[in-house]
DNA sequence: CCTTCTATGTTGCAATTGCAACAAAATAAC
DNA sequence: GTTATTTTGTTGCAATTGCAACATAGAAGG
């Protein structure tokens, strides 16, 4: 049933052409939306979460969150309690941009689930959610440098 | 309901990373594999129908093609009645390698619907085949140029 | 306390990615 | 049959991506 990982793999990289060009309107370049969501989700987050979160690699999400400070979207706040991190949190320009993700997000939402059935959305949430738990154990062994046997 | 979309972008990330650790001992780089499988499945296609199967841009797929013929996974070879088009077909060393992609992709898929009942894999494939017809609608048209309303 | 290991962050390459802009063949429209 | 449009392919930038290798702070183990 490989098919399943084959059409997961076509919805999300159609999605994120999707919302990559619809973005660039407000001065979002590739990916960043991805981490500015995140980010004013969970404000106070540091970027080793968030590249765990997103599933992304550490240097990756490193630059990301680079060019939202430099874009002034977040701001990078020293901790206190430990100086080897660093929070991040939305700016104001950030805080305006982000319902402007979220519309987009619940449009390409309704589109790709129109015809759905509030028990089928509910299922396939459920269906997903269970998949990623699963894969994502997979995902930081491998990352980490372990070999899969298989 | 956006979370969807989200579980969606984190398994297709996460199996991409995995996937593509994985495949550079074959010496296939970065999403190769891809496109690998497209044409070992399909041999004859040409490149500008593995861009839209697939869902990435005309030129990547441009890229990744002439990277498979060099390093001796495939082969391009001209029509007869079209001189425009090459078809792209495997080499010997491609339908090697296939088997090997696709060995990876049952043991992903075995992890990441562990768990599931055949019931529960079925549903979670319609559903998604499902979501995948309606956002590629909108794909095309955005690829194309065209703008959402929403 | 000291050593070792883990967490978090960075920079330096080398590659993939994708938009623009172009080309030329094939098809459609008239 | 000629012109316009669509299909298929390319190359030139400019950017994101990620592995390797490094740095340093904090935590764990003794």
């Amino acid at each position: 049933m490989k098919e399943i990982l084959r059409e997961i793999g076509m919805i999300a990289r159609a999605l994120d052409s999707i919302s990559n060009t619809e973005f660039k309107e407000y001065d979002l370049t590739k990916g960043q939306y991805l981490y500015l969501v995140r980010i004013c989700e969970n404000p106070g987050f540091i970027q080793e979460k968030l590249a765990e979160m997103i599933k992304v690699d550490r240097t990756t999400a490193a630059r990301a969150v680079k060019k939202l400070v430099m874009n002034g979207f977040i701001d990078r706040r020293d901790d206190p309690k430990n100086r080897k991190i660093k929070k991040l949190f939305p700016t104001e320009k950030g805080k305006t941009v982000y319902p402007l993700i979220i519309r987009e997000h619940d449009h390409s939402d309704r589109v790709a689930l129109s015809g759905f059935s509030e028990n089928e959305i509910e299922t396939l949430f459920h269906l997903l959610h269970r998949a990623r738990k699963n894969i994502e154990k997979d995902w930081e062994s491998v990352k980490k440098g372990n070999k899969r046997i298989y």
